[in-house]
DNA sequence: ATGAAAGCGCTAACAG
DNA sequence: CTGTTAGCGCTTTCAT
């Protein structure tokens, strides 16, 4: 099969007996165009089969439709769903999206960010670990391209940044288990580098005081995430401190692992929580998306929605596309709450 | 800040006191320059921060340097492991990837195959459940842009495709099993109208027979992915057949579900599987990608391992690219066994 | 070995 | 309302 003949506007204007200036105006929906002329063009269009090129339309000096993501990760199911859930809002807005990788730790993202302004996108969206933010925001500034941030947890200032809200997840959580009669909750894994981990064991701790519950830093223990260490974690923090009642697991590994090494020490697990005679230790986690390994878990957990993140975000960078002066601004991701049972 | 004015390949002409061909040719490395032009050029791209546009280079009648992707499901840690090495490996040759999300089932594929040839890119990457195959391979040869399909699973014929060899996945856990002494394996989980599933049933089969064991219709048994499902399904299997000594699971989430059904129901996990009385129980599982969550469960598994799938997917690309009538392949990958020691 | 010039397909003034 | 025209930044003959 001969390959067809790319066909262009100068066609279209052809066909359709007008000049590729108003067929151009058609495409746009820019300017007046007759309705009667506008029926001609369209029709020509379809029959032609014309699909135009935006890589001229932008040459020229109009938008390029695509707005380029740099995430750090895309193995991670957060940023996976946060770009599933971006890419398929832009989408429906007729944008397309240029992924690339910036490294788990923000290694390339400067590199990146030179790549996609080369191809002419009109935004980029950074998601993940950064690690030269203001950088990038002067480069940013110096090509015009608007820049928005997406992250699970960071310091950037004077930027727009859209971040989940560890802080409230972590109080959540706490309360759900204070309100189910909890009084002494102990925290388990995460590495105190971590700064997701930071915001989150601040909300435990304020929703301790908050309601006056004593706080314990042996209480807090950190773990690496697998389920053996998690498990001998927390037996050695449940034999040392026998009056603990409900454990904060720090993801999903650390909550299998912590509740698989109860059961395996003979405990069993109940529909809230897990018992051992007259002892119940209630445990609850977070998690970075709805996992099934949790669903049959006895435990509640609380997720960030990656999904509707990433719509906010692509409405975020819509917005900046339309209104370049519009104010940065710092956007917070309620989190969910998922009651078990 | 007031935004740089754009540096185009007339500045570094200027500077470099050549003619915006010479710097083209540079930059582009053909034609014979005489290294001291070259090196002039090259100085003055350096202090200028030039960075070329490609747009207009495509335009022109260059390549774009971009492939197009197009991914069922990027939720799938599956399809997200793979478009991540597929990306790692186009970024290293200087391509860029263009990614746009084709549905769970494939129903976006056509209109998003049409935007992206509207962006101009060099090829595209299917990857994921497809729904026309046919018409998508016809589009292709009509924009004479090179397509290459990657899939968990798929009957496509006469085209690019590279896909996980399910069979033998399914002949490696079987016969891991069978050569730990197993004679009476089952399988559990998946649904039957699963492609995949058929080939790893058909595999599991095979591998019984050429070693002479008994294959039971009523020892397959399906199941949603869910623990509590699986769980239940298992230990109605084992009540039933009580001569069973090995099971297969057919993905991660069946496999913590009969795991952990198991030991709820007083069976002890040790190294070779679980343990009741004087029975054993061994059980194997497919896995998506590695799991942390199956790293610490007493089973065996086996994996196709997507990001270097995802590797040959770019590098297949890459040689269409240079050689658009090199012939159509059918390329597997092969699995990967995970010894539970 | 290098320069001059002709566009790639489209848009944005500016005329009519 | 619609046509004319001048490029966007780059590559690529064809001369020199």
């Amino acid at each position: 099969m001969a390959i067809a003949k790319k066909v262009t506007i100068n066609d279209v204007a052809h066909a359709a007996g007008v000049s590729v200036a108003t067929v151009s105006l058609v495409l746009s929906g820019k300017g007046r165009i007759s309705t009667a002329t506008g029926e001609r063009v369209s029709q020509a269009i379809e029959q032609l089969g014309f699909v135009r090129n935006r890589q001229a339309a932008s040459l020229r000096g109009g938008q390029s439709g695509v707005i380029g993501l740099i995430v750090g990760d895309l193995c991670s199911p957060f940023y996976a769903e946060l770009a599933a859930g971006m890419i398929e809002s832009l989408e429906s807005q007729g944008k397309m999206v240029f992924l690339t990788q910036g490294g788990r730790k923000g290694e390339h993202m400067l590199e990146r960010f030179d790549t996609l302004v080369s191809q002419g996108v009109d935004g980029i969206v950074i998601a993940g670990a950064v690690d030269r933010g203001a950088e990038l925001r002067t480069k940013a500034e110096d090509n015009g391209v608007p820049l928005v941030f997406a992250s699970r947890a960071s310091y950037l200032d004077d930027v727009d940044l859209i971040r989940p809200d560890n802080m409230q997840a972590a109080q959540m959580i706490t309360e759900h288990l204070i309100r189910r009669g909890h009084q002494r909750i102990a925290w388990l894994g995460g590495q105190s580098a971590s700064l997701t981990r930071a915001e989150r064991v601040g909300g435990y701790c304020a929703t301790l005081l908050k309601f006056g519950l004593p706080f314990h830093s042996e209480w807090v223990v950190e773990c690496e995430a697998s389920q053996k260490q998690a498990s001998q974690a927390l037996t050695q923090l449940l034999g040392q401190n026998p009056t603990i009642t409900a454990v904060v697991c720090y993801n999903s590994v650390v909550a299998m692992g912590a509740w698989l090494g109860l059961m395996r020490s003979g405990w069993k697990s109940s529909d809230e929580g897990v018992d051992y005679y007259d002892k119940r230790v209630a445990l609850a986690a977070f998690a970075e998306v709805r996992e099934k390994d949790l669903d049959d878990a006895p435990m509640s957990w609380v997720i960030t929605p990656a999904r509707e993140m990433g719509k906010s975000v692509a409405e975020r960078m819509l917005q900046r596309l339309d209104d370049g002066k519009s104010t940065v601004r710092n956007q917070i991701m309620p989190p969910r709450l998922v009651k078990q049972q």
